[in-house]
DNA sequence: TTTACTTTGCGTCATAATAACGCAAACTAA
DNA sequence: TTAGTTTGCGTTATTATGACGCAAAGTAAA
């Protein structure tokens, strides 16, 4: 155990981030460089340690708002992480969230990313460091679950978007081939979503066919049972 | 903040346990009466703080050994609460578990209980202590919505049990009716359960009605979709 | 503009799953 | 012995699901 964590009597709390982003298809993690030992120049998830008087919502805003410059996003706390030597510097238990974030804040990580902060799609990942391969895997396996009975998905797409973005982003997530029609029938026939009345861009006589997420259902029915 | 916080530099972590127990169609929880302030005499959840080289998972056992007696049950973490005035002593952040306990266990948690620990029904719980009364309330939902999709249930029965009362489980957990012959077929349909070839004492011409959890079968595919 | 190709909305149909409920044999208690 | 309850096993109508057809709308190349 180094100096640093050498004069503290409870283990060291820290909170891990999980930030999934999805564009044309793929599904992506951020992930970032490290600078310092351990695992130096090697890639972990972004996450940092929790001050006195910071709940765990606020370490993440932070770090969330210092990498990348987001103010809100979809947050939600995954799981605590507590195996003792998950990290070597000491005894260290992680709060791990994970977070989604939808394409017009995607555009502006984008422009302001430093160069120890990288986009990887979710089945191209390095070599992670800590615990974060376990971390990641189990948001990924969370998110699978997640999206198929509470509306979580729509977080990662604009705010209108086509009834086939949506089904490519449930296939694209999934990792399996969903019937388009039968996709179209289920979310449909759910009021999950509604047209906006409005048409995409140069389209002249298609019906509307642009919708969003109806936000006056409860979002607890949400269900869509598809199999995995 | 007291003394006893004041040389830390980070918050104090501890758990929390909610323990269930299911006896005669009755859902009940484990609660603590406590002798020190805060809440002094007043009935909380049991938990404890977190000690370096401790896992969370060992102190769980730890507070359950001490205070129940039990070695082994299911134990599953729940989720970690952190408002920062959740304890009046100061900043405990505590990661939130669930237990559950079959009879037999049950019957040595009645046998050797002191009067500082007893059982409520889920429905006429005391006033709780601390934020007590919202982790039992998630935990209970969790146990709710977990029992439909993966067979946790029978961690409260014997090891062998009749389908009454496996269905009478369900009607109690969930707070529903359950058509008994639907749920017969369904549970039997899905072979999570098979027959033990015994019969109940004192029967003579039935068929064999005990049966017991068939371990032999993936539990992730699980799926009772009743509607709540 | 014509032509060939792709995408999208809407519909059909066979099959499976589900809810509601009937019934008689096994069991229990008076 | 009798009356009432519990339990196992069915049946049936309705709904949900998966698989797929098809034509209108849209796109891109000649």
């Amino acid at each position: 155990m180094t100096k640093q964590f050498s004069s503290y009597k409870n283990p060291s709390l820290a909170v891990d981030l999980v930030v999934f982003g999805y564009h044309q298809r793929e599904l992506s993690v951020l992930l970032l460089n490290r600078k310092d030992e351990p695992f130096k120049n090697g890639w972990t998830l972004p996450g940092g340690f929790l001050q006195m008087e910071e709940s765990l919502l606020e370490v993440c805003s932070r770090i969330l708002k210092t990498k990348l410059g987001i103010d809100k996003l979809y947050l939600e706390q995954l799981y605590t992480f507590d195996e003792p030597d998950r990290d070597p510097r000491g005894r260290v238990i992680s709060v791990a969230h994970y977070a989604l974030i939808n394409p017009r804040q995607l555009a502006v990580v984008a422009g302001s990313m430093a160069n120890d902060v990288q986009w990887f799609p979710v089945n191209a990942l390095p070599r992670l460091g800590f615990d974060h391969k376990r971390i990641f895997g189990q948001s990924l396996q969370r998110l699978k679950s997640k999206i198929l009975y509470h509306p979580v998905g729509f977080e990662l797409l604009n705010d209108t978007f086509t009834i086939t973005e949506l089904h490519d982003l449930y296939e694209t997530i999934l990792g399996i081939e969903i019937d388009r029609r039968n996709f179209r029938r289920k979310i449909l026939d759910s009021e999950y979503i509604i047209a906006t009345g409005a048409k995409r861009e140069g389209l002249k006589n298609r019906h509307p066919d642009l919708y969003r997420f109806n936000k006056h259902l409860k979002q607890n029915n949400f269900q869509l049972n598809i199999p995995s």
